[in-house]
DNA sequence: GACCTTTTTTGATAAATATCACAGAGTAGC
DNA sequence: GCTACTCTGTGATATTTATCAAAAAAGGTC
């Protein structure tokens, strides 16, 4: 059962009618997290995409050294999985795990058969989902590349400014790849 | 047609039988680029794909301050786009040239009403293509941000060693995300 | 082979950012 | 409200890498 909390962004994606909704519902498994823990794991397999309905997540990947680097977010409303790890059918170098205590929708795409015909409406839908989840990645990793700390900062204030509200600084700091105190110094105009 | 030039690098992505070679050749057409050729243009629209039957192409976005950053290359038998200005189909912000005198095969996959099953042949080739390209960029961009020039270089000497015969020193400097001088000296050992 | 152009190397210096150490704020649990 | 714990801010310093300038090497052309 497609609950109503989430139905809006369903459809937001892909505009099921009210009997298309009815068949893909059984592809919809509610999970609980408490804060902290690990919804994928680094290391295991990946056959998910997730849909949070409240609370939130991060996906981060763990550093040689002790230290992890957060890639994404992931807020009400919004997908994530690891699309590599989902592809390849390898194991997840990413770790996903909730910031605070959350409920997430996953859509387990292997343990249903593969409808033949790829252009109906959950292929679509979770086509689009695919497409939406590689290109925020790639525009991330674009934008650190084509800026410095400070701009990188800015375009946060400019583009992402919920962040700054729901992530802590040390959060935020791998994800524009830089350091907490850097990071607190930029917000401070210390640069 | 298909040229018996290129037949290899499409059947290595999808074993077409030689009846859907036909149906599929109407899709493909051959150009020829010169040194320093723009394939795709910054600001552009991107509606194809391309594969590279003979000589090489880099992508590249250009910074504000003049200097542009390579993004990936792409040699003999292999594939690029601009995947995010196609399905966005928005301007394209990176360009793509030829690194020397060059063959491209262009897949223009608006020119063509789209097949309504996506599951035959054709589209599910063009999806493993995407599939293809979106991780190729992620793994670099990863692989970027989890190690420092001296370990991005390494990671070159390892992984992908043909691309300090193939490429300069100059381009190749860029796509690791330093400068020549820098990548120049790590070569020779200065760090 | 001489000449011109481009690429690579090297040294000196500057700038950016990380690291380390610690103080101060904020927050949660009791 | 006190205590412990985590997060954030600041200064001092170290490190890394970029920048600038110029020489050396390599490649192309006639």
């Amino acid at each position: 059962m497609i609950d109503s909390s989430i139905k809006e962004y369903v459809l937001k994606v892909y505009p099921f009618s009210e009997g298309e909704l009815l068949t893909v519902a059984p592809y919809f498994h509610k999970i609980l997290l408490n804060r902290g823990t690990d919804l994928l794991r680094e290391g295991a397999l990946c056959n998910s995409i997730y849909l949070v309905e409240s609370g939130s997540l991060r996906s981060f990947y763990n550093k040689e050294d002790g230290s992890d680097v957060n890639l994404h977010f992931t807020f009400e409303g919004e997908y994530t999985t690891s699309f590599m790890a989902y592809l390849n059918r390898e194991p997840s170098q990413l770790t996903i795990q909730a910031m605070e205590d959350t409920v997430v929708w996953q859509l387990n795409l292997r343990n249903y058969p593969r409808p033949k015909d790829s252009n109906n409406p959950f292929s679509t839908y979770i086509r689009r989902l695919a497409i939406r989840l590689l290109i925020s990645t790639e525009e991330h990793y674009n934008m650190l590349m084509m800026n410095n700390p400070v701009e990188r900062y800015q375009y946060i204030l400019s583009n992402k400014p919920f962040l700054l509200q729901k992530v802590s600084l040390g959060h935020l700091a791998s994800y524009l790849g830089i350091t907490r105190e850097t990071l607190s110094r930029i917000r401070n105009n210390k640069y």
